[in-house]
DNA sequence: GTTTACGGTAAACATACGTTTGAATACGTC
DNA sequence: GACGTATTCAAACGTATGTTTACCGTAAAC
C-alpha cells in the first residue's frame, strides 16, 4: 500500500525508534550474515514473509544491500535457513524427550507426558531473548498461511518425522480411538499450539485474564485442556448438539 | 520474487487453467463490482494478502485495473469490504443462536450447545460454493497473521462483541473456572477453530483420515473435544508432567 | 437536445521491489 | 610486500507494484 504520504525524512532522521533497541548490544557482536539472520527473524515474524524487503532487513541489520544475496542468495533462501535453523533443534528435542517418555516404566506413556514433551519445545525452546525472543515461535506460526508452496514444504521437511512419531505414541496411549480420529484431535493440538505460538494478542482485545506469550503458562494451561480432549468420548457415543436443523 | 525467467507468453495464452472455472458462469451474472469482492476473496485467501496484486484481482475478474480503485478507493478498502460482508452475518448468527441457547429449559445452557453456537457459523456459513467456497474461513485465518495494525482492527471490529457475549455465557455454564482459566480455554478454542478454518493442509502431510476442509465433520469431532477440555479439572490439581526438570 | 451522473477504459505516474554488477576493501598466507 | 580469496560497497537494472489521470460511452433527467 503506497498510500502514504511520501517520506518527509531525509535528513536528521532522528525520530525512528529502533524495533531491535533491546538487542542491538548483542547484535554489534555478530557477524553480518548472523546480524541478517538475527533480524530478518524478527521482521519476518512480526509482519510476515512478503510484507518485509530485503532493504528493510538490510538496513535494521546495518548491512549492505547485496550482501543478503551474497549470504544466502535470495529471499527465500534466508527464510528456510533462519527456519533450518531453529526447526532442527525442535525436532531433535521432541524426538529426545519421546524416548525418555518411553524409558519411563509405565508403559504405554502417559498421555500427559507425550502432550508436553511435543509441546515444550516449540513453545520454551525459541523464547531465549538474546536470539530474537518468541520471534520463531510467531514466524513458524506464520509459515503456516504463507505462500504455501514454500511454506508447506519447509514445514513438511522441519516437523514431518517428529509429529508422526508422536502420534504414533499418542495411538498407543489412547488405543481406544479410531486412526480418523487421533488425527483429528491430533490437528486440533496443532491448532492450540500454533495459535498460542503466533498469537499473544487476540485474546487480548477480549481479556487480560491470560497471556498466550508465556510458554511456560501456556504449557501449563495447554496440556490438561488438550489430555481431557483427547480422551473424550468418541464422537457417535456424543449427544449432538440441538442445532442439527441448521446443519441440515 | 522476481527470479523467475520473463514469461514468454505474450500471445496466444491457451494453457493457464483458469482458477475460478467452477464459478465462472456465476461469474458472468455479476457486476464488474462483484466479481471482484468474490474473485478476490479467493484469492487473498488463497495466497495472502500482500501476494496478491491489483492486476492479478482484476485480470481474474475481468474488469479493468481502475475499477478496483474506483469502487474501492484501495487494496485495504476492498479487504475491509469483503471482510465485512462476510463477517457481520457470521457474527449475527452466533449471537442468534446463543439466544436460541438461553431460551432452552435448562439453564444454565448446555455446554456443548454453546460451542456448537460458536463454531457453526464460522465453520459453515461460508461455505455455500457460489459465493467462493471455503475462501472466507481461510481468509480469516489468514487475516490473523497479515500486516497487524490494519487485521488486529478488522478482526476486533467484527468479532469482539460475540466473543465476549459466548465468554460469559461459557463461564455460567462453567462456573468452577476462573476467569483467567476460562481465558486460556477460549483462547484455545480459537486456536483450534482458526487452525481447521485455515488449513486442509497440513495435517494431509501427516495422514489422510481427516479432512477438515468439510465443516461439518469438523464441528463434529470438535465440540466433543472442546467440550471434554473445557470440563477438564483445573490446572493445580492436575498431576505435572516428568519433564519439569526442563522447566527449571 | 442538452445536461448530468455514472461506469468503464487505456495510458501513464511514481515508487518499491528483488537481484546483479564491478570495483573497492579486508585478511590470512607465502 | 604481494598474492588470492572472501567480503563489503555504491550504483544500477529490470520489472512489478498501487494509484491517478483524462477520456469515452451510455442513459436517465431536465
Amino acid at each position: 500500500m503506497s498510500s502514504e504520504p511520501p517520506r518527509l525524512v531525509e535528513a536528521g532522521e532522528a525520530q525512528q525508534e529502533d524495533r531491535f533497541a533491546d538487542i542491538r548490544p548483542v547484535l554489534a557482536g555478530l557477524t553480518p550474515r548472523e546480524r541478517i539472520l538475527v533480524v530478518a527473524e524478527r521482521m519476518f515474524a512480526d509482519e510476515g514473509l512478503a510484507a518485509v524487503s530485503v532493504r528493510g532487513i538490510t538496513a535494521a541489520a546495518q548491512v549492505n544491500l547485496a550482501s543478503l544475496h551474497y549470504h544466502f542468495g535470495s529471499k527465500e533462501n534466508l527464510l528456510e535457513a533462519i527456519f533450518e535453523a531453529r526447526a532442527k533443534p525442535i525436532a531433535d528435542e521432541r524426538m529426545r524427550m519421546l524416548a525418555l517418555c518411553r524409558e519411563e516404566p509405565g508403559r504405554p506413556p502417559l498421555l500427559e507426558q507425550l502432550l508436553a514433551a511435543f509441546l515444550l519445545p516449540a513453545l520454551t525452546l525459541g523464547v531465549e531473548p538474546r536470539f530474537g525472543g518468541p520471534a520463531f515461535a510467531r514466524l513458524r506460526a506464520r509459515l503456516g498461511s504463507e505462500t504455501e508452496k514454500v511454506s508447506k514444504r519447509i514445514l513438511a521437511k522441519a516437523f514431518d518425522e517428529s509429529s508422526k512419531a508422536f502420534m504414533v505414541a499418542l495411538g498407543e496411549a489412547l488405543p481406544e480411538l479410531t486412526p480418523a480420529e487421533l488425527a483429528w484431535r491430533f490437528h486440533f493440538l496443532l491448532g492450540t499450539m500454533v495459535y498460542t505460538m503466533a498469537y499473544s494478542g487476540r485474546i487480548q482485545s477480549l481479556t487480560d485474564a491470560c497471556d498466550p506469550s508465556d510458554g511456560r503458562a501456556a504449557l501449563a494451561h495447554l496440556v490438561p485442556f488438550l489430555a481431557a480432549g483427547f480422551r473424550a468420548p468418541l464422537v457417535n457415543d456424543t449427544a449432538q448438539p440441538p442445532t442439527g436443523d441448521i446443519l441440515g
